[in-house]
This record gives C-alpha cells, sequence and structure tokens, in this order.
DNA sequence: GCATTTCTTGAATGTTTATTCAAGAATGGC
DNA sequence: GCCATTCTTGAATAAACATTCAAGAAATGC
C-alpha cells in the first residue's frame, strides 16, 4: 500500500531509554531524543504522538525486558528460596555507575509518577506482577518447607519489594557494594531467622 | 546601616519547600515560586543566588527539620528498639496523601543529585546523620540486651536506612498504609528474630 | 508508469524558562 | 535632614522548550 518505516521502534526505544534512566524525564529535551534516535521530531511524533507517549512505550519495554530478567534469575536457581536471593544478589552486586542509574520504573514514579495517573498507572502494573513473581517463589520455598511455616508469603512479598526499593536509592545515593550486600544479608534473616536458608 | 529585608527566610523556605516537595525540582518554576513566597524574582535571587540556590536552602531546612523529628520520636521511647519501631512505625501510618508526597531528600536524590554533586553531597550528609542517630539506638538496644549480641549496629541501620527508603517509594507507588505495616512488621523481625522484641 | 498512501524532513510556532538590571523606596548613622 | 547602603520592583532578555506542518521522497497496488 505505502511507504513503510525507515527505523528500528525497539532499538529507538533502546536509545530513548538510556537518556530517560541516566537523565531523568524532565530534563530529556526532544532535542536530545532527535539526537540520540536519529529520528526527526517529525517521525518521533507521528511514531509515539508525544514525549509523554515515547516515554510510556519506554517504560513498556523496559519493565518486560527487567521482568524478563527476574524470571530468569529465578528459573535458574537451585530452589525458589535461592532464587529470590539470586535476584537481590545481582542488584546488590552491580556496579557503581550501574547502581548510580538505579532503576528507571522507581525513579519515575517518584519524579514523574506521583503527578501523572498514565505514568503511575504504567509503572504500578509492572510492579505488581513483580510482587507477584516473588510471591508465588517464596509460596513454592514454603511448600518445600524453606520457609517458616508461619510466615505469610504475601507480606515477605510485600517486604522484599520494599527492600528492592530502598537498596535502588542506596545505589542512587553513592553506596558502596558493600553495603547493599549487608542489606540482602539482613533482609534474608528476616525470610529464614531459624539458619534454615543459606544467607 | 541600611534597609533590613522585609520576609521571614524561614517562612519563604517553608512555601518553596512545599512546591518542590509536591512538584519535584524540574517541574517547580521561578514563576510558582515567586507567586507562592510572594517575593519578586530579584528579591529572590538576592537571597538565594539561584533556583539551585533555595533548593540547596530547602533541602537543609528540611533535612534538619526531619532530623528534630526523629530524634524527639527516638527521646520519646521506653527503650532505644522501641524508639526505632516507633520511627518506622511513624512513616507506615501517614495518610495516603502525606505517604505519596514522599521524602523531599529521597524524591531529589533520585531526581536531581544522581546528576549534581552539590545536592547529592547535601542529601548524603544528612542520611548519613541520620543512620548514624539508628546506628546509636541500635548500639544502646544491644548494651540493654534488646538485641541479638551477634548482630551488628552498623548492618542492621544500614538495613534500616533501606527500609526507609523502600517504605517511601512504597508510598508514592501508592501503596497501603496496611503494607507498609506489613514492612515494618518484617523489618522488625530482621532485627530480633528470637522473639525478644515487642514487634 | 501512474495514483495513492505513508514516511521523512527541517524550518517555524508560540510558550515557558531562569536570570538580570536599572530605577525607586526604605532604613540607619551622624 | 542628609548620605550611604540595602532592599524591592517589574519589565526585559535570551535561550530552550514541546509541538506542528507543508513540502518532498519512497514504496506499493494495479
Amino acid at each position: 500500500m505505502a511507504r513503510s518505516a525507515e527505523f528500528d521502534r525497539e532499538a529507538v526505544l533502546d536509545r530513548a531509554t538510556m537518556l530517560f534512566w541516566e537523565r531523568g524525564y524532565a530534563e530529556t529535551s526532544i532535542c536530545q531524543l532527535v539526537e540520540a534516535t536519529g529520528l526527526k521530531p517529525g517521525s518521533l511524533y507521528a511514531a509515539f504522538e508525544s514525549k509523554e507517549g515515547l516515554f510510556l512505550s519506554v517504560l513498556d519495554r523496559y519493565a518486560q525486558l527487567t521482568r524478563a530478567r527476574i524470571r530468569a534469575v529465578l528459573a535458574a536457581a537451585a530452589d525458589p528460596l535461592s532464587g529470590v536471593e539470586a535476584v537481590l544478589q545481582q542488584l546488590a552486586d552491580s556496579d557503581a555507575q550501574e547502581a548510580q542509574r538505579g532503576c528507571l520504573l522507581v525513579n519515575s514514579v517518584l519524579e514523574v509518577g506521583r503527578r501523572n495517573g498514565r505514568v503511575q498507572e504504567r509503572i504500578g502494573t509492572h510492579l505488581t506482577k513483580v510482587e507477584a513473581m516473588l510471591c508465588q517463589a517464596l509460596d513454592q520455598a514454603r511448600a518445600y518447607g524453606l520457609l517458616s511455616p508461619e510466615k505469610s508469603p504475601d507480606a515477605l512479598a510485600k517486604f522484599l519489594m520494599a527492600t528492592i526499593w530502598g537498596m535502588r536509592v542506596l545505589g542512587a545515593t553513592g553506596g558502596q557494594v558493600a553495603s547493599a550486600r549487608l542489606v540482602v544479608a539482613e533482609a534474608m534473616h528476616a525470610l529464614c531467622d531459624r539458619g534454615a536458608c543459606s544467607a
């Protein structure tokens, strides 16, 4: 029927992701996005409607990739509980530059989400899914007897989400890897306080 | 010698604080600050040098008041450990609107601090002092036998800071008070896993 | 190869931004 | 009451901002 787009949508989103991730939403200008993606303003707006529209697409892609990575880490672990620990440990072990960048979703929920319902909703949806993944792993861990039976997987999953967010802030403040590892260790103690787990 | 300023510096800072707290740094314009404080641009710039200068003063004042509040809660508690618990509990119990606003320092370290050394440093200084306050309380708790002797107050203080930051993010995502309370309960389990504490 | 549709281009739009500055007003010392 | 100093005022400035659009280019269906 007609001409097809010349650019690769995912490549464009990846470039835009890096900008938003490093600079935040407000401090990233259309001008910079045009430069980084190679798309002219007209094409950018034709493809994503607005700066907010592009940002929402970036959030979606970032969230999807993040969930896939967590799923992989959980699947690769010897058991559900050490899978959960591995998810935390991977966060703690990220190098300084990576840690300083933090998590695009956490950064964005504070910068934009508090005042923008659409952004808030997208991020909330993703975070809920991550919490569900952790909760499922904890459920399995309890079924395997790796968790004290009196512990609530729901409550622990919420606690772990808060721990992850806290570690993201710790990274952004320039916290050392050693500090992050201490946090993981203490959090794991909250999970299995009878010394039954590897932490 | 000469004319003295007509405005109350602390009142101006309080107005500016509310704006930066609710809208973030980038989304708060000089125009809005002029309207909210009643100061004309010239006076604002004479008093604070720049938007960043005003923001740094706001951060300092906010941090000072926050530390005073924490100090008061710790001092009012029956013992150091329940003091620490009260600090967390007060955070968890904040109403939805307050929770959504989050913590100005956490919001700012993610939005601005990651790319602005001056802001990063101010916030880091304050957060370090809060951590030291928690650490001191935990030291006392251990001396009173409220904490397992094998626990490290340093490590626990870092863990509590991460927990606090996580709860701030939880609040910003629109999390319920009930969720925050679960997080506090699990965090307190990490502190005293032998059932020796009130949590 | 023509018609139609879609994509690309880049300049132009109007608004908002942080900041400056010259002129006027008020104060304190003497 | 006058001089020196400092504060207040509000218009002006220049840069940056997100967004639009008309014109040209490419590709498909027939």
